[in-house]
RNA sequence: GCGGACGUAGCUCAGUUGGCAGAGCACCUGGUUGUGGCCCAGGGGGUCGGGAGUUCAAGACUCCUCGUUCGCCCCA
């Protein structure tokens, strides 16, 4: 029979990996609580509208990253190609908003895009969101990113650029948006490339995040966005560079930065790490005060984040796996069963370790408590049964003591 | 969606102009009747990713295919 392959683009995590995955949800379940976050957890599936709708139909993920199938009766479904979407459907259908003035959300999970698989890219890969709905204020945009910051360094991370933009808001986008279509027009846009002539009319704001140097050369003196945002806009992100900068956490202005997701607005943000590859990006967030409603929910702003955990779990480096506390080994068949009873009663009170399940040659049964790192190796065989007792071996340094059985728990 | 590299034992990999499928590590057993690591001896493990072709003969050459990987693109 043919062994049964995993999907392309699907990891299967076994320890120590897999133990990157809860240190850091655990570290993120502390940082988030500080901050006023409660867990939510929605469906990894959702009806393909909420997608198209909330992301934007111009984006690359819309149109040909979503595992998109019909259902039994026909109803096109989608695996969540990323939280924030979900999060907002959950929220609105919940009425949120008439219970608290601001919802603080925090959710893990698996995200599903249909891409070519490469270092820190998956098809299906996890990622930590927090989105905070129903607060306008600049003071919002800086807690996000003060608390994804201090989740970053709560898992160990250094080394880190966090690149700041602020993308203006309905007003003044627009402004900007014509501004820059007029001076690439001016120019030549026979010169840009094949998908930023399509970008210029669609989303001119990506054409700025274009890598083809055809178009990096087309759009090096390209008007600054930063110049076009409103009175309020500008106001807006005043504040948050100034409470960034209170706070003495480094970050740098990046006029290009263009988030590939349409309902950002305002404040965007980007954490960026020149030690994983070609995938740099380990977070990005950002305002996105209109998607609430665009979701037909009550027209309210909120901001937020993702973090590729993928990505993080890149920059934590190995892990390695813990030891036991105990590896009891069985000398004679007639004690199989009470070292099955005698390892119970130590890991009910706690301690960590295994029992053989054969009386095999004492030799490999020490050798199998060596490989799996036991402090100590305990000793049950005809003798001991007899006795009532166990003999216990210290690994480090090979001394040996006889136990009553009673008292086990306490010698190790 | 595009380009490059790579698929040989559980792992890391060697395999010459096409000529008996290998090493190290890991695993198992023994050397030691109830004592691990070091050492020694022995052992089990392979559809050479899959399929087709060329050939007396293919792990090697050709084509197709699947997978992995690094970039591009995109994104977290």
């Amino acid at each position: 029979m043919a062994a049964i392959q995993r999907i392309k683009g699907f990891a299967d995590l076994f320890a120590p990996d897999s133990d990157a995955f809860s240190f850091m949800e655990g570290v993120g379940r502390e940082v988030f609580a500080a901050y006023g976050y409660t867990e939510l957890r929605t469906p990894i599936m959702e009806h393909t509208e909420l997608f198209s709708r909330g992301i934007g139909t111009e984006t690359d993920v819309v149109q040909k990253e979503m595992y998109t199938f019909p259902d039994r009766k026909g109803r096109s479904l989608t695996l969540r190609p990323e939280a924030t979407a979900g999060v907002m459907r959950a929220y609105i259908e919940a009425a949120r908003h008439s219970q608290e003035q601001v919802s603080k959300f925090f959710t893990y999970g698996p995200m599903f895009r249909y891409e070519r698989p490469q270092k820190g890219r998956m098809r299906q890969f996890h990622q930590i969101n927090c989105e905070c709905i129903g607060a306008s204020e600049p003071l919002a945009d800086a807690e996000v990113i003060l608390m994804l910051m201090r989740f970053l360094t709560g898992i160990g991370l250094t080394g880190l650029s966090l690149e700041l933009n602020s993308l203006g808001c309905r007003e003044c986008r627009p402004v900007y948006n014509k501004a820059l279509i007029e001076y690439l027009t001016a120019l030549d846009p026979e010169k840009l490339c094949e998908d930023c002539r399509r970008r210029l009319t669609a989303n001119p704001l990506r054409v700025l995040d274009c890598k083809v140097p055809g178009c990096k050369e087309m759009t090096k003196d390209a008007p600054v966005i930063a110049e076009y945002n409103c009175p309020a806009c500008q106001e807006h992100f005043l504040v948050v560079l100034r409470i960034l900068q209170e706070a003495e956490l480094p970050h740098v202005l990046n006029p290009r930065l263009v988030r590939g997701l349409d309902y950002y607005t305002r404040t965007t943000f980007e954490v960026v790490s020149s030690t994983i590859g070609a995938q740099a990006s380990v977070a990005g967030g950002g305002r996105y005060d209109g998607l609430v409603a665009q979701l037909g929910g009550p027209d309210l702003p909120g901001v937020g984040f993702a973090c590729g955990m993928e990505r993080l779990s890149l920059m934590l480096g190995e892990r390695a796996l813990p030891g036991l506390d105990f590896y009891l080994a069985v000398l004679d068949e007639s004690a199989l069963e009470s070292a099955m009873n005698i390892a119970q009663e130590l890991r009910v009170q706690g301690k960590r370790g295994e029992v053989s399940f054969s009386a095999r040659s004492l030799k490999s049964q020490m050798r199998q408590a060596s490989r799996l790192k036991a402090k100590y190796c305990l000793l049950l065989g005809g003798d001991e049964l007899a006795a009532g007792t166990v003999t216990v071996k210290d690994m480090e340094n090979g001394s040996q003591t006889t136990v009553k059985r009673e008292a086990l728990a306490e010698s190790l």
